[in-house]
DNA sequence: CCTGTGACGTCCC
DNA sequence: TGGGACGCCACAG
């Protein structure tokens, strides 16, 4: 057995997902219902042992077509966190007016009204 | 091993 | 209300 961690993906868990500390992050948004939303530091609260970044990694890290609802996690502020690469930003905010989310006019969203939070 | 980075959050002014 | 500083920490190279 390797001494390093290696990726999520080929780590030695990974015929154990339930175990895996990603896969607790992505049960836990799967349970995000449509048209609601959480935070990244949330999710983090809820699932134990991991800071809001790490759930943000996992989010990254989720392949295309996943079935886990990442675009329901936003952050503090009730933005749409800003990719460094790429632009997952106009996709997400598409899929959430979808969902009938709506958008402040300064481009964020209410999380008294819209947060799935103490779940 | 060391260093830079990033889908974050909290504090402070 | 807003923006910057700082803390945080897993990952990748």
């Amino acid at each position: 057995m390797p001494k390093t961690t290696s990726s999520v993906a080929n780590s030695p868990n990974a015929n154990r997902p339930l175990d895996s500390l990603y896969a607790r992050i992505y049960a836990r948004v799967r349970r995000i219902p449509p048209g609601r939303v959480s935070t990244y530091g949330h999710i983090a609260r809820l699932v134990g042992g991991c800071s809001a970044r790490q759930v943000g990694y996992a989010m990254a890290a989720l392949p295309e077509g996943s079935r886990v609802p990442w675009q329901r996690v936003i952050n503090a502020k009730g933005e749409i966190s800003r990719r460094r690469h790429g632009n997952g930003t106009d996709n997400q905010r598409a899929q959430l007016l979808a969902e009938g989310i709506h958008f402040d006019f300064k481009g964020r969203i209410d999380l008294r009204r819209y947060g799935w939070l103490s779940h």
